[in-house]
This record gives structure tokens, sequence and C-alpha cells, in this order.
DNA sequence: CCTCTATGTTAACAAATTGTTAAGTCTTTT
DNA sequence: AAAAGACTTAACAATTTGTTAACATAGAGG
């Protein structure tokens, strides 16, 4: 995913649109406004936004229309969208919910806990939506399938051989430290020293060891 | 960061808190504890950990509650939590990952493995923003891959090496002691005087003399 | 130009880390 | 239940890295 998280706040009153843009922006978010639902889905297109930020009160179309219509877009269906609502418009929980949103926060707002909501917003969806397949050099690796290809034919590898595998490819050419791979790969278990290394070894004999280089002293990595 | 670590423990079992709190202790952590989910909250505000530990299975507030409510805190919306779940309670690792967790442990607790869990989610959370990657003149180095370009070619530098390198050209021009480049890259073993100069030659005999600059009575100094 | 001291160099040795193998235990499949 | 496969470990080998001692050299200040 691209570091920079893109916003796009769909509000009637530019008070609030400037209000809220400056917090957003301080905080490192690419903010873009819209002042209602029509200009909203023309810019949400073109942006492709990784969040919307909908007032649900709004003249011509209003919050919940403007959340259908966008998840009828093919290209916006996986779009976050959080819901601006007054204390007073309970009703709009329930419809908003209804509508597709996913989260909802309530006016006045307070800065601090938005931006609070809208980062565990975005960090709960990463872990759903990470791609769990990756093609390097003469490797493809797919973790949902548990299959990897190698210099074109399938090479069968045992489970935590797969997954040591799997973690190290994530961040090729990163060292990952032994601490950081026991504690991702023997999540409830505590292991030998030579462990890791005799998986190692079964990987490389599987996949050679041009990939899998040794930092002694540091780690291990996945290189291309 | 700061340098010490501030922990909340969270569990209704009185013998479980003594236990992890003598284990997380003897590992440099500044340990709190609290027996519910209530006094948890209350104990995260005026302390604000940067971890809290919190047991899934409590009465009165369970630890998802507690988690989905320390996440609504704007002051704590970095803290990190971890959740301790009994092996049977597979739900609770979706649930608790929904409502905020940052990774979990199952019980029967092996500190060995919690500490090294913990150290993990510590370091990864400190990671951000934090660039690892030097760039001057002729060389690049970066300290996530561990690895070193000079004149375009990737060259390999030990442990020790790598580290003292890297910290002189963390500031290039400043001339840093012997002292400060011990209690860096040695932290508190004793070495002899002619360790550094052994490691100053090795980097010398693969980067060439022109960049680590000896100011004789002083120290060295990576120069442009 | 001499002396003194800090630094450079080398090679030997010590220590730390990783690689390899085979055997034993645990899991899953048939 | 047997067989096959997966996982871990211990023991030892191999390799790399780190440190030191001993001596060489350079350069500042007299």
């Amino acid at each position: 995913m691209s570091e920079l998280v893109k916003i796009l706040l769909v509000d009637d009153e530019k008070d609030i649109l400037e209000f809220l843009s400056y917090n957003l922006e301080k905080e490192g978010f690419q903010v873009f406004t819209a002042i209602n639902g029509k200009l909203a889905l023309d810019k949400a297109k073109q942006i492709k936004p990784d969040l919307i930020i909908l007032d649900v009160m709004m003249p011509e179309m209003d919050g919940i229309t403007t959340c259908a219509e966008i998840r009828k877009i093919a290209d916006l269906d996986s779009v976050l969208i959080l819901f601006l609502t007054a204390r007073s418009e309970e009703y709009s929980e329930l419809a908003g919910f209804d509508a597709g949103a996913d989260d909802y926060v309530t006016k006045p707002i307070k800065p601090k806990l938005l931006v609070s909501r809208i980062k565990a917003l975005l960090k709960r969806n990463k872990k759903r939506g990470h791609s769990s397949f990756i093609q390097i050099a003469d490797i493809t690796i797919d973790k949902e399938k548990h299959k990897l290809i190698y210099k074109g034919d399938e090479v069968h590898l045992a489970r935590k051989e797969f997954n040591l595998l799997y973690y190290l490819m994530t961040i090729p050419g990163r060292v990952f430290t032994r601490e950081e791979i026991i504690s991702e790969i023997w999540q409830d278990a505590v292991v030998g020293d030579r462990t890791i290394d005799v998986h190692v070894r079964k990987i490389r004999e599987k996949i050679g060891s041009q990939h899998i280089k040794t930092i002694k002293g540091v780690g291990y990595k996945f290189d291309i």
C-alpha cells in the first residue's frame, strides 16, 4: 500500500471542511474536499481515496444516498466510509451502516478522536485487504493457495518452510532478525537456536541458495 | 522515544500479574498493573503506557471491550495493545484485531515468548518514519537491508564494521570521539584500545580511506 | 631533527554464529 | 493402526567475526 493515505472530505459547510482539512493534513493525510454528494462522486472516481468522510445532512444528495452510490461503483467498492452525524440524528447510525458505512463519528467533532478512529479504520482494513500473492524474480508464492512456483515448476514446501519464506519475501532485501522471525512463525512456542537454520536449509535445498542470504549476527533476508 | 518502556498489565488473576510483572521487570520494563478493565482505563489515562497487555477473559469488562474503549481515548490512540487468550478462544484473535489489538499471545504464557513478542512490537512501532537509509557521495548505506553500496557495487561489511560506518554516517562531518563510538557500538562491553582502529582499517580496506578521517587526539569522522 | 604519543597494521587467536546431519518426536494421511 | 510427512533438537563441523598483542608509523611540538 502506498504510504500516502488519501481522504476525501464531504460536507456542505466550508468551515467544517477547512477545520477538518487542517487537522487531517497535520496528521500526514492527503486531503481532498467536496461540497456536496454529486461532486464527491466525481472526485472519488478520479482520486480513488482510501477513505471518504461524509456528512449525513447535506442538501441535494444526503450522506446516506451518496454512500449507497459510492458502493455501486466497482472501482470504489473497497473504499472506507465514515459518517459525521449530529448527536440527535441517532437513526442515521443504523441507516448509515445499512448503506455500507464503516464507522461514524458524532458532531461536535473532536479532531483527536476523529483521527484515532480514522487510524483504527485504516489499520483494520490493511489487515484484511493485504494481498497474499508475491512474485519476485523466478519465484511466485501464493499464501492463500499455499503454492510455490520456482522456475515454472511447482515446489512443495512444508508449512513452516512456507511461512518462513513467505515472511522473508514480504519485504525483499530487508533483513529480519531471528527474534522477528521467531515471533512471526512460532507464535506460541519457544524453539531452539538451530531450528530456523534447519528450515532455511530445507528451503535452500528446494529453491537454491541464491535468494535467502545470511547476514551473520543480524539475520536472514530474501534478495532478488 | 523515552528509554523507559511502560507496560500496563491487566488481568483479574493476581498470580498472573505477579508472575508477569516479575518477568517483565527483569527485562527492564516499567510495569504497572490493573485488576480489571475499568481500573485499567483509569490507570492508562494517567500513566500513558507504551503497551497494554490485556487478558481477554475478565469479569465485568472483558479485554475486547476494554481495548475498544482504550482506542476511543484520543490520548492513547497510539498505544500498543497485546491480548492474552486461552488457546481455545480462537475467535478472540479476530475479534481482538477488530477491536484494535496489535498482537496476541495464547496461554499458558511462556515468558520468553511474551518478551520476544513485546520487543518485536515495540521495534515495529519505533520504525515508523525512521528512515534507515543514508546516501552520501559514492556511498549508500541501508541499515534495514544491511546493505552497503560503494561506487555501484555491493560491499559486505561485518556487523561491527557496518554499525560503526553507519554511526559515523548519521552525521557526516561531525567528529565522534572514541568514547562515543564505544558506547554506541559496544554498549557496555569493555574492549581494548586498538579495537576501533582495526575495524576502521577494515572499513577503509573496503571503501577506501577518503571518507573516514582520523582527527588525532579527538576521534573519527565521516567526510564527503 | 628528535621524541613522544596516538594511530595504523598485521596476524594469530578466541569467540560467536551459522550450517549440516541424523535421530527422535509429534501430526497428519491413508 | 500403519505409514508418511513435518518439526525439533542435539551434536558437531565449518565459517565468519571480533579482539588482542606486538610492532610500525606518522605527526605535533619542542
